[in-house]
DNA sequence: GACAAATGATACAAGTATGGTATCATTTCT
DNA sequence: AGAAATGATACCATACTTGTATCATTTGTC
């Protein structure tokens, strides 16, 4: 059970990378180069980033990525929401099926308050935090 | 991103409905009768609790399984990391290849901080506080 | 002892999510 | 015009989850 896949690490690293350079625009080739990612699978990260509003990208010659957002307004749960989905944990896996009383479930209570407790840690996480903080080049 | 899986989940509805038996054996076919799971699975997963000692089985005619420890002795992480193996949010995706300093870094102790939060809830849950609090006969 | 009822062991398979590749179209700079 | 970049999209390999199927073994009852 993971909290965090590896898309949303590659997009960590990504994002972290560009937000440390002097250059705005950040092209993927420069990024496979010093993040050490597969670039496809990148490219399919950072488009989806873009549709998001995360990043905005220039096309032709001396394009590619810039964050579209400070740093600090950046949160990791954003990441994991956009490409890992929603952050639910107490996905109740009988619904309505034959569950008697879901609203009174005690299991179901107790993981609501642990989500929010990972959301709310979750949420003091900015690629800002993560660029200042620990190993710079690769956020382990 | 799921804490608790189906296997789990049928585990902590078949363990709740022996604990509230008069009866010390139940065979599966009650159990696939009362909490309506598919029966070769719930075998499957009976068998594995067996050979962890959280149940004792009997084979035969009137044979069945049992618990092996009182209802308040079986915590909801014995059975995550008996079916799901080891409770583990903080797995570095990179680890030694690239990362210069993963001793300081900060997304890493971030996550392992929340890693024992959620343990330390999730030890707080047992078969025995399932069976007595919110919907009895399906721990949805 | 025969038979039925139960678990033990194990191999197989469908479905889904993750991680990744490949290709062609489009835009833009020079 | 041509090169360099992203956009869109289809495909693929692997692992994990969620099962199914089958045969062997044990045990209680007649």
């Amino acid at each position: 059970m993971r909290l965090i896949t590896r898309n949303t690490d590659y997009a960590v690293r990504a994002l972290s990378y560009i937000s440390r350079q002097e250059e705005k625009v950040i092209s993927v080739s420069e990024l496979v180069e010093k993040i050490k990612v597969p670039r496809p699978f990148l490219r399919k990260i950072l488009q989806i980033l873009n549709k998001k509003g995360i990043l905005v990208s220039y096309k032709g010659q001396g394009g590619g990525f810039a964050l579209a957002k400070k740093p600090q307004e950046i949160f990791l749960t954003d990441l994991i929401e956009t490409l890992q989905g929603e952050i639910k944990l107490n996905e109740c896996l009988f619904k309505k099926m034959f569950c008697p009383d879901i609203k009174n479930c005690g299991l179901k209570k107790k993981i609501e308050t642990i989500e929010r407790y990972v959301v709310s840690q979750l949420k003091s996480i900015t690629i800002a935090s993560l660029s200042n903080n620990g190993c710079k080049t690769h956020n382990c």
